[in-house]
DNA sequence: TGTACATCAGTGAACGCGCGTTCACTGATGTAC
DNA sequence: TGTACATCAGTGAACGCGCGTTCACTGATGTAC
């Protein structure tokens, strides 16, 4: 039966949100059309009224989480605690879409890469604005050798079975970048 | 038709490096059965009388390609030099098996993920080994941050569409780790 | 504001297709003598 | 060493099954009057 002009609205976030979380959580292949209009509280025939093809909303859910990447007055130290934390390691549906799906995106055919290649690069920008150090260039090689190390530590805590291995791979990263940016000055070597 | 003992090791070795180098191109999923005996030379229909399922391929295939890490004199740098190069963000196939499989063994059932992590927790101990510093807590924790640093370059360097984003996500990385431990100490804060 | 009707979002059966897996068959290997 | 035959690795057709996708149908929405 049809459906008013909002809820058509509605519909279309609701299942954007949805497969965004089935795809971090499971990857783009497992998730299945069926499976994503399921937890939007739809049934699979509806799904080409809002998408092209599969391929397609890929490409916008991708898009749709990395907007989550917004500019922060957070500091660094203060970023890194939360990204590196046991809640966010466990959080993958809600977690870093970037960490989550960067081996999947590289089998992506379409415009799905380059949309998160350019999420990565606003999020290293964000992160140069955070980092302690007097020229751009220092800032900059400090955000990304910070956020490399962050999405290691993530991939590498979630993929432990062994979960004390898993805790500590967090917290000696956490404790170790700590250590390569002590307060004051920033800068080393 | 038959064919000889030798020749059945032989053909096992073949089929589970082709696995090996495929799973890494192209993650677990993706991967078909047929393109497996393909890549060995050998047609689908043999396959049952090497591995129970893929499942079983895939998790000796695992432990295949994890048995390359060995020992090695060489120091950590010479080691981050190698491991955030050109060369091996382009050989995905034959490169590092947990930055390339980290996410996809997540979903794996059995004991892939169980023999994954044992791998890492044997990175981990070789790394410390070469980290200067004068206490094993502060060795494993050097050890720890730099392979959490070195897996998230490379996965972020290949997730990257565009070229000099990658290249300096390599460079800045590797830059940003040496000026982390200079020559001497290795202590920090 | 009410009514009559065209529109179209959502449903669920059905479609090809490719996958993992099975199996009858083939013919070289390896053993018994 | 040669010969006769049982073994069994490899082949390729065939199987269910689940996937992405299509489509005829339904009935609430929204518009024309």
């Amino acid at each position: 039966m049809k459906v008013s002009r909002d809820r058509v609205l509605e519909n279309k976030r609701t299942i954007l949100m949805a497969a965004g979380r089935l795809f971090r959580e499971r990857g783009f292949e497992s998730v299945t059309v069926t499976d994503v209009m399921k937890a939007a509280g739809l049934t699979h025939g509806g799904f080409y009224g809002y998408f092209k093809s599969k391929e397609d909303l890929i490409a916008q859910a991708v898009v749709d989480a990395l907007s989550a990447i917004q500019p922060t007055h957070a500091d660094l130290s203060t970023m890194i605690e939360q990204y590196l934390s046991v809640r966010h390691r466990d959080d993958r549906a809600g977690g870093c879409p970037i960490a989550a799906l960067a081996s999947d995106i590289v089998r992506q055919p379409g415009h799905a890469r380059a949309e998160m290649t350019e999420g990565l690069e606003r999020l290293i920008e964000m992160l140069s604005r955070s980092a302690a150090a007097t020229d751009d260039a220092q800032k900059r090689r400090i955000a990304i050798g910070n956020w490399a190390a962050m999405v290691g530590a993530l991939i590498l805590a979630r993929m432990s079975e062994n979960s004390d291995l898993s805790n500590e791979i967090l917290n000696e990263t956490r404790a170790w970048l700590n250590s390569t940016a002590p307060t004051g000055t920033g800068q080393r070597g």
